[in-house]
DNA sequence: GTCTATACATGGATAGAC
DNA sequence: GTCTATCCATGTATAGAC
């Protein structure tokens, strides 16, 4: 791949922030064009249709959250991991109340939509519990890791919703600050 | 209101499910009509556009809402009324899964629509808050109320939204049994 | 109040010149 | 590989007969 490296990936990148911003239904071709500076009709030279669009949305949205998960392997222990996991959330809050989260918005809008897009945004979830579940299990959690890990998860996709419902990045504060203090106690 | 009760409510019972099912923008009007058994042109008597259809929407929402919490205001302390409002999730596990929270899923759509359907939706969420809030202050958590019932509601629509991506109502057993073990505790 | 036919705008997708 | 012009389906909304 990356045969065409400048233009595909200035259209990746404008319809990653226009989706997310707008969504993916209301979010046109026109848009994503008209943002990464490419004519509409030169759109399907480097994908075919809409949906293939949305696949190199949802790779983009996957390979971003394995390269953090990376990061975060190289240094610290599962506790600062798991905290700096939450604090990626806090500081986001500005982002979340205007937009919500990227994947958890995502992830919502298509699968009502149905199709195969839905399954692959799904992994994203599945991927990111799997972390979690490592990390807990390394705090001696052996029984209740996975359980820990979609608590967590729960908590930071719910409150985003709640943030972006209200449009008020206090909700982020509060439960974000919660959540830190809960590690410690693990 | 309610002077062509037939007709308008089943319009609106229609629209309930489907944009519960499909989402607001996928649903079309067609679909509405359809479902609900009246001809397309007929709508637009008892809805002057889409939008307005949209407001009855959620004005249903809000309103099934605030009957649930005057049942349950009716009977109970406040430890069971918390674990009421958590069981009705837990019996909705397979709705859940299926099409996600009906409030939640609709307040992120059309909070990147925008425009005043948006703050509409988001209100379910205020009064469901200080619904709560009152219930953890009846507990004595004067001081922490108001995060404990961001906290619960965080958990609830982030668990429907993680059951929902990936079409698994186990995620909602398993988060719902850790709710209502914590409520017992406080 | 009800319903059919249709106008009009939008947006995904294609044709074909360059 | 690039870009303009255009086709065509969909869906909201309206006109107007009944």
């Amino acid at each position: 791949m990356n045969r065409h490296p400048d233009k595909r990936s200035r259209l990746v990148d404008a319809a990653v922030r226009l989706v997310h911003e707008q969504g993916f239904a209301r979010t046109t071709l026109a848009d994503i064009a008209g943002a990464a500076g490419v004519p509409l009709g030169n759109v399907y030279y480097y994908f075919k249709t809409k949906e293939a669009i949305g696949e190199a949305l949802v790779a983009h949205h996957a390979g971003h959250y394995a390269t953090l998960r990376g990061q975060w392997n190289q240094s610290g222990d599962a506790r600062s991991r798991l905290a700096a996991f939450v604090q990626m959330t806090a500081d986001n809050r500005a982002v979340l109340a205007r937009s919500g989260c990227p994947v958890g918005t995502l992830c919502a809008e298509l699968h009502k939509a149905g199709g195969p897009l839905a399954e692959q945004t799904g992994a994203i979830f599945t991927e990111l519990l799997g972390w979690l579940e490592e990390q807990f299990r390394a705090l001696g959690r052996d029984t209740d890791a996975a359980d820990l890990a979609l608590h967590l998860l729960s908590a930071l996709q719910g409150v985003s919703l709640i943030a972006h419902s209200l449009d008020d990045p206090e909700y982020v504060d509060r439960e974000t600050a919660r959540l830190t203090g809960w590690i410690q106690t693990l």
